[in-house]
DNA sequence: TGTACATCAGTGAACGCGCGTTCACTGATGTAC
DNA sequence: TGTACATCAGTGAACGCGCGTTCACTGATGTAC
């Protein structure tokens, strides 16, 4: 992982210090998260990641953006994942590959999920700060979206509430089923993602859908 | 607030902890909160806690229970308010009452609401303790939707999936709606009421929503 | 190709602080007789 | 009604700790000539 000879100079200390940041939130919570640990178990003195970040909460905001960045590539691994034909089939899989790969991230990684969601100074949404160089995730759901209506799936007009439907729902499932929460256990997600299938297609399209059965 | 004549015996140092503890995390945030800092508002030394709180632990948790409380008086006072006539209309004016008041309580006390939802130890839902003897939200929320079959305007197996999608649909919106979050400013709640009411009554009652318009 | 030197990216020690928690204590209260 | 005493609910001082951050520093790297 790291070469012993140039131990000094670390390479790319900033990414270390962020995903090492990230395992330390993920394995052993938010409380457990600081500058100084991250460091320590980086190996560098506490004060090396002065360099990279102004401060403890930089990193934390960096944390953020990786969080945000990770789910924005596993939405749009998913959507390269789908393998079913046609322009309007293909972009109802799509938006269901989506939705799935974004509660899969929430249940995978709760403590970073709730990081990145979870920051007053970088709320969600459009044109957010993402590592890497991916899009945002809120691109990825309009990119879903505007391609059900250039496969004339829905209207322009329908499209309009789609964005606040699908995701609403979808990131409040994964919040409540976050942790032990009640909806773990009790509620598959399937049915979910049936909905807002339903939701966003609209009642006349109910038997449009995936050939996921109805529940 | 305090008589200073028996200022050595508090009387209720429980609740007041409890209460001051939901003061700071919503004024200051949750990194704010600490038993000292708590109790130094109080006006009783630090330790006196350890009398009502295992420890600070206990007291975050108890935090979470006020919370979840809070949120479920609200909500019974918001059905309470509603004034509509005949069972049907009613049952569905509950509903929408209930959820207005969710989202309002949690852009009302955005840092309580977090906690309140965001403790692994305590995951809302059935059966969850909550403060001053009120009933869980989830509980609520059952109620509402228990007397939309009593009135008729739903089936029972439309019931079944009911609680989930309109939990999961207005904790959603909340979610997003906070802290500056992209939905506070983007998106009017009622329409996003509109599609829990017609996500829970079916399709085929769209239009026997309350006056609101359509959007 | 070799040397001088500015710049970059780290070290190591130290600071002051507020924290959670424990200790031995004491003042107020309530109950038994 | 009065007194003795157990119990309750607080005080005040102290502990050890890990934190964020700053200081002066040094080793490695890259560039100019």
């Amino acid at each position: 992982m790291k070469k012993p000879q140039d131990a000094y100079h670390h390479g790319d200390l900033r990414s270390s210090l962020v995903e090492e940041a990230v395992r330390v939130i993920e394995r052993e919570g938010l409380d457990a998260f600081s500058l100084r640990e991250v460091a320590r178990r980086v190996g560098v003195s506490p004060n090396a990641a002065y360099r990279h970040f102004e401060d403890k909460d930089a990193l934390l905001s960096a944390v953020a953006a990786h969080g945000l960045g990770m789910l924005s590539r596993r939405m749009r691994e998913a959507i390269e994942a789908v393998s079913v034909r046609g322009a309007g089939p293909r972009a109802i899989a799509n938006l269901r590959a989506t939705g799935r790969a974004y509660v899969a991230f929430a249940l995978a990684k709760p403590e970073l999920f709730r990081v990145t969601f979870g920051r007053q100074a970088s709320p969600p949404g459009p044109d957010q700060t993402c590592t890497n160089g991916e899009p945002d995730p809120y691109r990825v759901l309009e990119g879903c979206l505007d391609a059900l209506v250039e496969a004339s799936v829905i209207s322009p007009e329908r499209r309009a509430g789609a964005e606040l439907f699908a995701w609403t729902t979808v990131h409040g499932y994964a919040s409540l089923a976050l942790g032990g929460g009640p909806l773990a256990s009790l509620e598959p997600l399937e049915p979910v993602l049936d909905l807002v299938i339903d939701g966003v297609l609209g009642p006349s399209a109910t038997s449009a859908r995936k050939p996921a059965a109805k529940r």
